[in-house]
DNA sequence: ACTTTGACTATAA
DNA sequence: GTTATAGCCAAAG
């Protein structure tokens, strides 16, 4: 067998995709859900790739700690993130999304349970 | 092999 | 409140 190398990427992505609509999560909070071989910029990157290998992958739910739309510029349109997440029940003001403690997603909360 | 960059985060000033 | 710097790890040039 040869081949496997996007071993974190591939616990990325199902991260990503295990988090439910309506909710959001941090990028740091996916990498310390993976481990500590993985750190926050590496889930921004893997996102980066997400869409030519995942395009389904819900990475709208996916924002900096503070809540906010940092990647927003790499979807179709500036907006589109932001509608996606209105679409989910989400609001989001000033790329910024409201109550975002109270949406916020653990992943180990909810994978290390 | 070396340098630069990146959808981040934390701390310091 | 913002801006700067360091830490983090991997891919791309």
């Amino acid at each position: 067998m040869a081949s496997k190398k996007t071993n974190y990427i591939d616990d990325i992505y199902e991260i990503v995709a295990l988090i439910p609509p309506g909710r959001v999560t941090s990028y740091g909070l996916i990498a310390d859900a993976i481990g500590t071989r993985t750190t926050a910029r590496m889930v921004g990157w893997a996102m980066n790739k997400a869409h030519a290998a995942v395009p389904s992958l819900p990475a709208h739910r996916v924002v900096n700690r503070n809540g906010l739309l940092t990647g927003r510029h790499h979807f179709a349109t500036s907006q589109r993130m932001q509608e996606l997440l209105e679409a989910e029940g989400i609001e989001v003001e000033n790329n910024q999304v409201k109550d975002f403690q109270d949406k916020l997603w653990v992943p180990l909360n909810e994978i290390g349970i």
